[in-house]
DNA sequence: TCTGGGGTCCTAGGACCC
DNA sequence: TCTGGGGTCCTAGGACCC
């Protein structure tokens, strides 16, 4: 926590339904839903008009008809949301080099590297108000609610306190004060099941959590999340703004509208994803080793499979193969009602292949199989080099994966080389291998 | 016919290495 | 021959966020 109020959460109102009633006047004024609309679908954001019929985020749509039969019910446009969101980040980045955005719709600023001549309350309020009036122009009408205060923790606190169209500031100094008296649940990351353990253990608002021992929180939390809590009790937060940050993990899912228990169409679905998420990944200029399958079951219960390659992979064939064998182990005879597809372990492709492939060549020539068993797919690429002959498993960006089939050691080494040319009949390995 | 999609972070157990 | 602790990587699941 800061001396100064120089931490500003921005949020935009009801983001994706504002953006839609901006783009279509008939809207204005009425109650409009966006989210899935096929039979599974699940609200993403609803409209103030909407709201005030019950309608909220994450009810199933099937309910939000129910409330609010008279709303328009919209799948979303995502490239006007994203288009306006660019707007909104680059007036924010226009105030503070220091962004970082946490959604389409929400971002923190730090306003202590912004350049203020001061971070007294009255400026940092005027500030605020500045601000939300460019993100109306640049938006052409969309509004935002502002939060200033400490830390990130209480900036968002803040913003939430005069939503819509709205901005909170809270004084140094006065935020325990601001705190105490609400409920455990205003906390980021106190969910259901958090405030329900908390409940039970008659923790109700922050002044019960501030009573707690930290101790006492860990026994029920867990070591991080109790820890995490304790602080945050007491309006302990240092987290900085940070600017950039790199993706963890890319996946594709979805959800069927009636249960899948065909296992070719699945394949078939995972196969698709698959190659969605290697488009997406050189789109992106990264690769990653740790293929995951996500099964949903008729029941919901919620299964997921991974596998760690050798080296990464930004190749939708290869993320197909690992997914169709993950999901070869699992029974899915009850039916299927959700697939998805995930990378993770992602790497920057041209420095994690520099140095994983040195490592590798030595081991390799210890290892070397005898004799080789020709066990490879039909119709795989066969190729042959000092290790004898391996089909190739996996290629992108210019890496190709090549598989080492042997008696010895199925299912065998694996092996990446560098070659311009992923069109693997014409594969040689590089002079320098 | 309840319950999306794209993410992040944490935990816990087992393997493996020193 | 038996015992051991720490660190890292991997896997599976769960909670949470927007």
């Amino acid at each position: 926590m800061r001396s100064t109020a120089s931490i500003l959460h921005l949020d935009l109102d009801a983001f994706f339904a504002a953006v839609e009633q901006r783009d279509k006047p008939s809207l204005r004024g009425k109650p409009v839903i966006v989210g899935g609309t096929g039979g599974r679908g699940v609200v993403s954001t609803a409209s103030y008009e909407a709201r005030r019929y019950g309608v909220g985020s994450a009810m199933s749509t099937r309910e939000a008809r129910a409330r609010c039969p008279h709303a328009a019910f919209l799948s979303g446009r995502f490239h006007a949301y994203r288009d306006t969101s660019k707007r909104v980040m680059e007036v924010l980045r226009d105030l503070s080099p220091l962004v970082e955005p946490l959604s389409l719709d929400e971002a923190f600023v730090d306003l202590a590297a912004a350049g203020l001549p001061d971070l007294e309350v009255a400026t940092v309020t005027a500030v605020g108000e500045r601000l939300r009036e460019r993100v109306h122009e640049v938006t052409g009408g969309l509004t935002a609610t502002v939060g200033i205060a400490s830390s990130k923790f209480l900036a968002k606190v803040a913003s939430e306190l005069d939503k819509p169209d709205g901005m909170t500031v809270v004084a140094p100094g006065t935020e325990l004060e601001l705190l105490r008296p609400m409920t455990v649940h205003v906390i980021p990351g106190v969910g259901p099941a958090t405030a329900e353990r908390l409940r039970r253990a008659g923790i109700h608002t922050i002044a019960d959590l501030e009573r707690t021992s930290e101790e006492e929180l860990v026994r029920l939390l867990g070591q991080a999340h109790g820890q995490g809590l304790w602080q945050l009790a007491r309006a302990q937060d240092a987290r900085p703004v940070v600017a950039e940050r790199e993706a963890k993990s890319i996946s594709v899912e979805g959800t069927y509208d009636s249960d899948l228990t065909d296992r070719r169409l699945m394949e078939g679905l995972l196969t698709r994803q698959a190659r969605e998420v290697g488009t997406r990944m050189r789109k992106n200029g990264i690769s990653g080793r740790t293929v995951t399958i996500k099964v949903r079951l008729h029941d919901f219960t919620t299964l997921s499979r991974s596998s760690t390659l050798s080296s990464p992979t930004d190749d939708g064939g290869t993320i197909g193969r690992v997914a169709r064998s993950l999901l070869a182990d699992l029974d899915t005879t009850g039916g299927v009602r959700l697939l998805g597809v995930g990378v993770s372990g992602l790497a920057d492709w041209v420095q994690e292949d520099l140095f994983g492939e040195a490592e590798e060549d030595e081991e390799h020539e210890v290892v070397l199989p005898e004799p080789p068993r020709r066990t490879w797919p039909p119709g795989a690429d066969v190729v042959h080099d000092e290790m004898g002959p391996g089909w190739v498993w996996g290629s992108g960006a210019g890496v190709v994966t090549v598989r080492f089939e042997t008696a010895e050691t199925p299912p065998g080494p694996v092996r990446s080389f560098r070659t311009d040319d992923p069109a693997l009949h014409r594969f040689e390995p590089p002079a320098d291998d």
